[in-house]
DNA sequence: TATTGTTATACTCTATAACTATA
DNA sequence: TATAGTTATAGAGTATAACAATA
């Protein structure tokens, strides 16, 4: 019976994006703490290391021309610079002094307040790894 | 170590986030493939039974206010009919026997390339509800 | 007074295309 | 010629506020 099949992927798919729609939410709180978008807050987690701007634009799957704003609001807070690469056609955005503290204080934050870690034990959290590694192998 | 626990938590959260945005564009192909966009695909999935706006814009988390355009929308594809309601402020949005009849169509497609039925098996898919559900529990 | 649907409007996110400077 | 970043612009999706009809 399609119906039934229909019904029963349909509930997971809706869970599923409940889910997601939490932890996005619990982030977007993080962000705004302080002061930051949620793209912001994402943007600051991916610096780690200094990245081109072309390479960060396809970590986050957007298009190139997204980044350049992005990086002016976070220069202008002064949390990143951008510095010249080897090619002198590429800048790679690196985060400042100011920025790699709040970075710090931001992944601290979100680290207490995952709901991932906070409900689900080591066990869990292995197998839904397991889980979606699946729904995501090629 | 507080590094290692966010960068755990943060693995699972990306994964778990392309997940989800796999799916999304697996919809987003099918709902095109009947020259729906997502949101209409979507409204005519709710719309099993005749459905007040107002509820209408509460399932989809929107305010009310975007759902006059979606319907209007879906109203001149000759999908769905506004029929008032016993409370003569309520106007239904009520599939046409087109809109049903696309509405099965709609939900084969989905059914058949849903990621998570063809990628997980029964136990499986039991397994991942479960785990939603923890993180879901208030 | 409060609520339903509507309208006008604005803000965010994202994409496309044309431009510049390098390669 | 191809690529990195920039700019201008346009299209979704979503939210707020004011309004008419009804409760």
């Amino acid at each position: 019976m399609n119906a039934a099949r229909l019904a029963e992927a349909r509930d997971l798919s809706v869970k599923l994006f409940h889910v997601v729609r939490r932890m996005e939410q619990d982030f977007e709180a993080v962000a705004a703490s302080l002061n930051l978008t949620p793209l912001q807050a994402r943007t600051l987690l991916d610096l780690e290391q200094p990245v081109p701007m072309r390479d960060l634009a396809s970590t986050m799957s957007c298009d190139a021309s997204n980044v350049t704003g992005l990086a002016d609001r976070l220069e202008r807070l002064g949390l990143i610079e951008r510095v010249p690469g080897a090619d002198r056609r590429v800048k790679l955005l690196s985060l400042t002094d100011e920025g790699m503290a709040l970075r710090g204080e931001l992944a601290n934050r979100v680290a207490a307040r995952s709901t991932l870690s906070a409900r689900l034990g080591k066990a869990e959290r292995v197998q839904l790894e397991a889980l979606l590694d699946k729904l995501l192998a090629t």
